[in-house]
DNA sequence: AGGGGAATAT
DNA sequence: GATATTCCCC
């Protein structure tokens, strides 16, 4: 049915050669119960920078492998048949036979799908790339996370500091440094807003985080004079609004809530322009056992 | 291109 | 389960 002898020949090797037709692609939808064999993680080679995709006709298949020839990357095959004598004539030239249907969550980890018109170019870009060693897992150890935070502070707090800004900040200023890249922070930027998130909440419901960040802390962490930026406030109004009963389940000691006043009509310790919470239709829904909280939280700060 | 964040992997 | 990486949409 598929004839692989021609990969690999010349000493050649391809990545990830996949042949998946259409049908197999519904019979997954369907139920994704299909059987894998002889799958092959390769740990050395970061799935999606070369992966193809064959449609299930012989034209496209000799299209495919004949951009192939050049390329120096394992293969692997997948196809219908689980006859021996099919699988061993596509291992000669890939290493490894996928028999049709995948699981889907298996073949999520070994290819990307694309139309077809992709699969060419991917193939074409790889060509000249001969494979590089994996780059180690960052390991954010105390002291580079306190120089990102000083890099962050520097451009202006969460709010203004960009992963690539970051990054040239870091770079210029600190060796070691240099073959950290973008992604690395934007991942940590991420996880770095999300901890001052979840402080500001803690916060506006009277709680101390588990590491006793206290305002006083946050608004360090800001560099700022006042309360965390509105912006941000309203993103924790957000998600503790739609995480609300998770939230208050577990404020077992909850402020007593007896203030009528309501979180519209708080006054926030801000100086100037910024725009006031409530008011208006934003708050409209929030229920009023978190905005009496969130009152408190701020009425004691005032 | 690159920021942001969800999904995934380790 | 925390943390790092990858994917994907805007």
């Amino acid at each position: 049915m598929i004839d692989t002898s021609t990969i690999g020949a010349s000493g050649q090797r391809i990545k990830w050669w996949v042949h998946l037709g259409r049908s197999a692609f519904q019979e997954m939808d369907r139920n994704n119960k299909g059987k894998a064999v002889l799958i092959e993680s390769d740990n050395n080679s970061p799935v999606g920078q070369s992966t193809l995709v064959l449609d299930d006709d012989e034209q496209s298949i000799q299209e495919i492998l004949t951009s192939l020839e050049n390329c120096c990357h394992p293969c692997k095959v997948t196809s219908e048949g689980d006859e021996v004598g099919t699988i061993l004539r596509s291992l000669d030239g890939s290493c490894a036979y996928l028999v049709k249907p995948i699981p889907l969550r298996d073949l999520n980890m070994h290819i990307n799908l694309k139309r077809k018109n992709d699969l060419v170019q991917v193939v074409q870009q790889q060509t000249n790339n001969v494979s590089r060693a994996k780059k180690p897992r960052m390991s954010w150890t105390p002291l580079v996370h306190e120089k990102f935070v000083e890099s962050v502070q520097e451009l202006g707090g969460i709010e203004n500091a960009t992963p690539k800004k970051i990054l040239q900040l870091l770079q210029s200023n600190l060796k070691g440094f240099q073959d950290l890249d973008r992604e690395e922070i934007s991942s940590h930027l991420q996880k770095y807003r999300d901890s001052i998130k979840r402080k500001v909440q803690l916060h506006m419901l009277g709680y101390r985080d588990k590491d006793g960040t206290n305002s006083e802390h946050i608004q360090s962490i800001y560099q700022m004079k006042e309360h965390p930026p509105m912006t941000l406030v309203n993103q924790v109004l957000k998600t503790t609004v739609a995480n609300e009963p998770d939230i208050l389940s577990q404020q077992r000691q909850a402020p007593a809530a007896k203030n009528t006043q309501g979180f519209q009509s708080v006054t926030l310790p801000f100086e100037t322009n910024l725009p006031t919470i409530g008011g208006s239709t934003s708050c409209g829904n929030q229920s009023n056992a978190l905005m009496i909280q969130m009152d408190e939280a701020f009425s004691s700060e005032l």
